[in-house]
DNA sequence: ACCACCAACTTGTATATACAACAAAGCTGC
DNA sequence: GCAGCTTTGTTGTATATACAAGTTGGTGGT
């Protein structure tokens, strides 16, 4: 079978709430109507229903009828926002910086994260995000090249490297650690900190299904950058 | 219907796996199999193991058969650590220093996060947890009178505010936010920090079911600290 | 006007059946 | 020995049916 019966009704019932033919707490058709309308039994036309439920997207009581969940927190656990949608979704204009993107002899620290052996070459790329002209992340990254071959290819000023492995690569993981740290000289300089000023680092190691993908650490100043959401952590040896 | 069969066989199945008479990966019965045991047809008990499934407890190949899936990860997106825990699970001593723990006037911001007037009493606990009797987080915590009546009556030398709280009231929900932050001269003191370092300032805010039941201010020093685990955040406006 | 009942419709549970798709083991013929 | 086929058992999809349980709205009696 091409696809199954019961996929084909929840693209249909997915499409008519994307397209907002069905905004948040309307009611869609039931069982039956849908049974009849698809030519299928009604077990098949629950089934949709039932999965578009346990995902979130509808709600069901019995005796009333089925209907689209508000849309809040939709975001999977694996959801990574990509900084630029960030910014452009507070309404602030996003542009980078590309500073650097070479091959290099791999680093201990990264070879491991990366599944990798130390002095075998690994792509690296360092990049400025700015929101308005003002730095507000600095990225540098580690790339397996096994896993992306043409990532020292790209040209970074019109995608993030977070958009380019998304397409390239679906992330089925990611591992975070939040630090706070003080930043280096060359931190200060690129993200033009006119003092020491404590920062927030997230080390972030993404994995496709082949494995570990990238190793990035992401810095930003503590006066212009926060993370919040919903968080599942522990606290871990330093 | 006193609790469906579905029901029942799910709890059957979990049983076994909780007194791991099936550990991880080992087979547990076909759909034909349960379907006899149960005395059901096996489209019941096919649901079963389907709901399991959903739910990650299993997983099945077809043509081949239904296992146990590894514990790893099972945490919910709820298990929120206690840094006691935290602190034990690495081996080393908890002890904690309590500081403060009275009734104060509600502080705007306060106020607006547990859903409180501005000088409405509220309940205020300061405690300094210590690992190996050095200082490693500040914790301030706003706790709501009404759905925790009985917090300033509690010793907080013998269990954390959040074990206590987790106690009285399950938690449904948490938010949280991460900064890096300057420590003014009272965390620095609290903390034993020689000098001025940049810490983490975790803020986080619980939910039971009757609603916002405490936020908290965990501080800690960046070179003691880090947090790390699976996370799903976005960038806030700062 | 109000209450009690009923009819219609909804979702929820359960069953019996059929066939498809897939995997692994075993058997057969070369 | 081994390639290829068959058998068996498993999960996946789909259908038709039946009844339970809950909600809503209408109907009719008082």
């Amino acid at each position: 079978m091409a696809t199954a019966k019961f996929a084909e009704i929840k693209e249909f019932i997915l499409g008519q709430i994307e397209i907002a033919a069905w905004p948040e707490h309307s009611r869609v058709p039931s069982e039956n109507e849908l049974a009849e309308q698809f030519g299928v039994s009604r077990m098949t036309a629950r089934r949709a229903l039932q999965e578009l439920t346990e995902q979130g997207i509808l709600y069901r009581t019995q005796g009333v009828g089925s209907f689209v969940a508000a849309l809040k927190s939709q975001s999977s656990l694996l959801e990574i926002r990509n900084i630029a949608d960030e910014i452009h979704s507070r309404g602030h204009a996003y542009s980078a910086r590309l500073l650097q993107l070479t091959e290099l002899p791999c680093p201990t620290v990264v070879a491991s994260a990366l599944g990798l052996r130390r002095n075998d070459p690994v792509y690296f790329s360092l990049i400025v995000h700015l929101e308005d002209n003002q730095p507000l992340q600095l990225e540098a990254r580690y790339v397996s090249p096994r896993l992306v071959p043409d990532y020292v290819k790209q040209d970074f000023n019109q995608q993030t490297p977070h958009q380019y492995l998304s397409f390239i690569a679906p992330l089925t993981e990611a591992e975070h650690t939040v630090e706070a740290i003080w930043p280096d000289d060359f931190t200060c300089k690129h993200l033009i900190l006119k003092k020491a000023e404590p920062c927030l680092r997230l080390t972030r190691r993404t994995f496709s299904r082949e494995g570990a993908v990238s190793l990035a650490y992401l810095t930003s100043p503590g006066s212009r950058y926060r993370l919040g959401g919903h968080l599942n952590f522990s606290l871990q040896q330093n």
